[in-house]
DNA sequence: ACGTTTGTAAAGTTTTTTCTGTACGTACAA
DNA sequence: TTGTACGTACAGAAAAAACTTTACAAACGT
C-alpha cells in the first residue's frame, strides 16, 4: 500500500493502524450515501493512497476479485467520489479520490436527491391534477369533494417541501450554502 | 382504506389510482433515507390515511405480516417519520405519519448524519493523534515524516469537512436554514 | 387469578444482493 | 493480422436481508 522502507515494522503497524481505524469508520458511515460496506472501504483504502491506482492494485489491497474493483470504482464514479486519471504510458485506468469533500458532499445530492425529487414531483404533480379534474367533473357529490380536498391538500404540502428541498440542493451546488455556514468556524469576537 | 361512501366506484377507482402513484414514487425514493421499499411503501400509505392506524389495519393494508408492519413502524418511528398516538378506549397501538417533512428532513439528519460524523470525527482524531505521538518519537526519520505529515494532513482536512457539516446539520435542527432557504419562494420584484 | 389481546423476539424460509470466475469485446503492439 | 492486456458483462455461488410463522411476555379485563 505504500513504501514503508525507512520505518521500523513497528512505525509503519502504527501507521497503518491508525490508517485501517479510519478506513472501516469510513466505510462503515458510507452506507448514508447508498454504497455497500465494502465500496466505502474500497474507498476509503484509496483515500489514503498517494498515487492513482489501478483496479489490479485495488484487487490486491482489499484481497477482492478485480471484477467487483470494477463496480466499486464504477459506483463512486458515478457518485463523483472517485475519478479517472489519465497518464500516458500505461494502458491501465487509474483512479483516485475526489480530495475536496465539500464538493463529494454537494454532488452527492445533486446526483442522488435531486434525481428522487424530480420523480416524486412529477408524480404529486400528475395526480394532482388527476383529482382536480375528477373533483370538478362532479361538484355536488360532498364525499367526494372532502376527499379531494384533503388529498389534494397533501400533495400541494408535498410539492412545496420539494420545492424548497430543490432549492436547499441548489445552494449546494451553487456553494451559495457556504454564505450561512462558512468552511470556516467564525472567530470569537476579540474584545 | 377509506369510506368510499358516496362515491362511484369509477371514482373511487381515479382517487386510488392518484394515491398509489404517489406512495409508489415515495416509497421508491425512500431508499436515500436507508429504509426499504416496503416501508417506504408503508410511509407512503400512512401518509394517505386520515386517522392514525393500528398495526392490524396496516397490515391489511399492505397484505403483509403484522410482524414485518411492527419493524417497518419501528424504522419509520425511529426515524420520526411516524409516530405513536395515544388514544383512550383502544388497548392497540396507534400511528400516525408526521406531517412537518420540513422537520421530517431536519430529523433525518440529526438522528443518522449527526451520529455519523461523530464516529468518524472520533476516528479521526484518534488516529490524528497517534500518528503525532508517532512522528515526534523519531523526528530525524525522514521517510516516517513525510507519510505522518501527508496522512495528518489528510485527517486534518477531513475533520475540518466534518465539523463543518456538523455545523450545516445544526442549521437544519435550529431551523436557521430557513434563513438561506426559506420555505416560501421568495416574491418576484414587482414593478 | 385466569383468560385474552397485543406487540415483538426468535427461528426458519424466501428473496435479494454481493461477490467470484469465466468469457468476451476492444484497444493496442508488433 | 495476430497476440496480448485490459475492463466488464454474464452466470453461478455465497452471503445478507426481508418476510413469515411460531412462540412468548406484558398488559388488560373480568
Amino acid at each position: 500500500m505504500n513504501n514503508w522502507v525507512g520505518m521500523t515494522e513497528e512505525q509503519a503497524g502504527i501507521v497503518q493502524k491508525a490508517r485501517k481505524r479510519v478506513i472501516e469508520s469510513i466505510g462503515k458511515n458510507m452506507d448514508l450515501y447508498g454504497v455497500t460496506l465494502s465500496t466505502g472501504h474500497l474507498y476509503g483504502m484509496m483515500f489514503f493512497q498517494d498515487k492513482p491506482m489501478t483496479l489490479d492494485e485495488m484487487g490486491e489491497e482489499m484481497g477482492m476479485s478485480k471484477t467487483s474493483m470494477s463496480t466499486g470504482v464504477r459506483t463512486l464514479t458515478d457518485l463523483k467520489m472517485v475519478h479517472k486519471v489519465w497518464e500516458k504510458g500505461t494502458r491501465k485506468d487509474l483512479y483516485e479520490v475526489e480530495p475536496d469533500w465539500y464538493q463529494t458532499f454537494a454532488d452527492f445530492f445533486v446526483i442522488k436527491w435531486q434525481k428522487s425529487i424530480e420523480m416524486n414531483v412529477q408524480s404529486l404533480r400528475k395526480s394532482a391534477a388527476e383529482l382536480k379534474r375528477l373533483g370538478e367533473n362532479d361538484p355536488d357529490n360532498e364525499a367526494l369533494q372532502s376527499i379531494v380536498a384533503t388529498d389534494t391538500r397533501k400533495l400541494e404540502e408535498a410539492i412545496h417541501y420539494y420545492l424548497w428541498l430543490g432549492r436547499l440542493i441548489d445552494t449546494f451546488e451553487s456553494g451559495e450554502v457556504f454564505k450561512l455556514v462558512p468552511k470556516e468556524e467564525p472567530q470569537a469576537d476579540s474584545k
